[in-house]
This record gives structure tokens, C-alpha cells and sequence, in this order.
DNA sequence: CCAGATATGTAGTGTTCGCTACAGATGTGG
DNA sequence: CCACATCTGTAGCGAACACTACATATCTGG
């Protein structure tokens, strides 16, 4: 028994053409017609490869995580908590204002709210972003349990406080802010952890 | 020539309805068949008042920022900008959590992206959403002024941020974070304002 | 009580949506 | 070269969408 004609193009690629759209055009608001013109193929392609529509948001939301998490790693590799701040929220004004990508951030972009049968697509996006907090809120522990954050402070509070300016910022980035704007509410932001670092500053 | 037969509905109750569901679903996600179920009335009357889809969701949104403007007179007139700051951001948790209200702000939830053809509503409610930050920033600028915050001090900078992490709790607020932890947000966020105000709290 | 004007409820309109049946194309194992 | 398996393009499926034609009902002005 043979095994088929093989696929004529690259799921990566095409994946990477997908995130674009639902990146740029959210959830309901990107059609099949153009994920596929974007993607380059036909619908019966993409549903062999992807299941359905909302299969393919996760395959692209894994892409975008994946990628994602590679930068994360590097903020948290700061070696203070007020930097690990000031390099997310730095870092996040300048990514979500690339003119490479769309702009903001697709786990904002791909849908805060949706229509009656795809309430798991929000909830998806939250389940992502809390994995993002959670990672900067290890981190804070840890920074705590050095005597980095001050012995009164919430390390959770501070994951939860920097994971919401970022989102924040993703939504004005979305709506036209430039890089600029977004620095300066990097740099605002950054002096409430600055308040809670054990040297102050 | 009379005067025709007067509409059996309240228009303000009706739009109360209507705002709840975008408020919600978000724009795309509202369905006619939602909006004139919660509305009590059928699709003719909906056109008739309000046009169309998009005009219905500019009363709707109308009639959202001019209940909220009545609550920002009262966060401006705190004394002090640090006061404005975290009676807003306070504020913002609890409302943001009422049970009385969808969850999140409806000028988030109603759309940050959108399909082709509806490209108008993310940058109506980016518009609304200008309209708070320069409300803050009038304030700022008076605090400024007034010796209340730092000379060193942007009061642009410092409205920007002060909405960017309202946003972000709205987005919080919708993906299920509870009064508690948007008040936390808030109780780390009003401390970038002490770092600059002039008496340093 | 009549004529004009506006609102209402029923029952659709055309369009677009996500998705798929089907036939042909292209590969592998024997 | 043949049976089989998988992919591809065309063409279109049923459902849901925003929106409306139309007949009827209810008002005002005369």
C-alpha cells in the first residue's frame, strides 16, 4: 500500500501566513478565503491539514507561543526583577510596533469577545497569556526569595500588574500608538517595580 | 398630515439592551437576531431608529461613554494626581467586576479587530477610548502645574500609561480575573504615579 | 370619520460564511 | 504496470448573516 501523493506546500510557511491574518483581522473577522489566498491553497487543503478553522488559530497560536516564548526567556534571564520588567515592556513596544508583524499582539488581536459558538477561542487566548504571567511570576518569586523585591512585596500582584500593561500596550499598538508611545508607557510602568525592588530603583 | 403611529418601545431601554450584547459578543460576534431578542423589538424597528448594525452600536457606544464621562468628572476632581489615578484604577476593578455589567469595558470588548467592511469600529472605539486619555491628560497637565507632580514629569506619558493599564484590566476583567486581582493591578499601578509626584507618595 | 404618516410583525431577500463531495493528479509498495 | 493511498482544484453544499418588502395597525390633523 503507497502512501500517497505528498503535500505541495509547507505547513510552516503557510502557518506563518495564517498567524498574519488572524493576527491582523482576529478570529471571526479572518474568512477561510483569506487564510487560504494567504496561505496559497485551497480550502480542502487546509482543513486536511488543520481539521477546521479554529484548529488552525491553535496551530498558528502554537507558532506564535513557540516564537514567543524563545524572547521570554531571555526577559526572564534578566538579573533583577526591575529589569526583567523594563526588558518585557521595552521589548513588547517595540515588537508590537514591527512593521514586519501586524501590529500588537495576537493574543489580543485574534479575539477578546466572539460570537455564540466559538467562546472557547477567548478563552484559549487567556489560557496563553496566564502562561505568560506565570512565568514572570516565577520569577518574581524568585527574585523575592533573593532579596531583590522587598520583603512586603507581591510577586504575583507585580506578574499580574506587568502581564496587563502589556496587553494594554498591545491594544494601543493595534489602534495606531506608535513605538514612541508605547516606550513612554514602558518607562512609566516600569518605576511601579521599581517601587517594589528592595534598592528602590 | 398626522403625525404616524408613535413606536411602542423606549428607545434608552431598548439601547440599554442592545449595548449589553455588544458589550458581550463584541460587534461581529452581536447578532441582529441577539440584539432585537435582548431589545424586544424586530429587525424593521432596529432599522428604523437606528439605521444599521454599525449605527445601533454608535448609539449603544453614546450611550456608554456618556454614563462613564459622569463617573471621569468625578475621578478628575480628586485633589491630587496620584488620587485621580487610583480612584480611576480602582474604580476601573470594580466596575470592571460589577455582576450588574459583562465583564471588561465595552469599548475593548466591542472590537479591537474587525472583518473587512467594519474596519470603522475598532477605530470608533479607539477614538472613544482617546477621548478618556485626554481627559487624563488635561489633569496631568493641571497637576503639573500645580506643583503636584514632578517638573520632570510627562503628563502625556503619564495619561497614556494610566489608560494603557485600564485597558489591560478590561481585557483581564473578560477573561475571568476577579475584583481581587484587578484590584491589585491597580495598587501596583498607582505607585508609577507616587514615583511621580512631587512629595514622592 | 377620513387622509396622510409612521410603526409593527411576518416572511422573506441576496450574500457570505465555514466546510465538503467529487473527480483527477501524484506519489509508494508489490 | 497496477492497486492503493493521499493530496489538489473545482464547484457547490446548507446555514446563518445583515437587511428589507409588504401588508397591517395605530397615531395626528382636518
Amino acid at each position: 500500500m503507497g502512501m500517497g501523493r505528498p503535500r505541495e506546500f509547507d505547513a510552516e510557511t503557510a502557518l506563518d501566513q495564517a498567524m498574519e491574518v488572524f493576527w491582523r483581522h482576529g478570529y471571526e473577522g479572518a474568512t477561510i478565503a483569506q487564510l487560504t489566498e494567504a496561505m496559497g491553497i485551497n480550502p480542502p487543503s487546509l482543513y486536511a491539514c488543520f481539521g477546521n478553522k479554529e484548529g488552525l488559530l491553535k496551530a498558528a497560536l502554537d507558532r506564535y507561543t513557540k516564537l514567543r516564548g524563545v524572547w521570554m526567556d531571555e526577559v526572564v534571564a534578566a538579573p533583577t526583577a526591575r529589569e526583567v520588567a523594563e526588558r518585557m515592556l521595552t521589548g513588547i513596544a517595540d515588537r508590537q510596533t514591527d512593521p514586519a508583524n501586524p501590529p500588537g499582539c495576537l493574543l489580543v488581536q485574534g479575539g477578546i469577545a466572539c460570537g455564540t459558538g466559538s467562546e472557547s477561542v477567548p478563552f484559549e487566548l487567556a489560557t496563553r497569556r496566564a502562561q505568560n504571567e506565570d512565568q514572570l511570576r516565577d520569577r518574581f518569586v524568585r527574585a523575592k526569595a533573593e532579596g531583590d523585591l522587598k520583603p512586603t512585596s507581591d510577586p504575583a500582584a507585580l506578574a499580574r500588574y506587568v502581564s496587563a500593561v502589556s496587553v494594554g500596550m498591545g491594544v494601543m499598538a493595534s489602534s495606531g500608538s506608535d513605538r514612541e508611545a508605547l516606550q513612554q508607557v514602558a518607562s512609566v510602568a516600569v518605576q511601579a517595580v521599581e517601587a517594589q525592588s528592595a534598592d528602590g530603583k
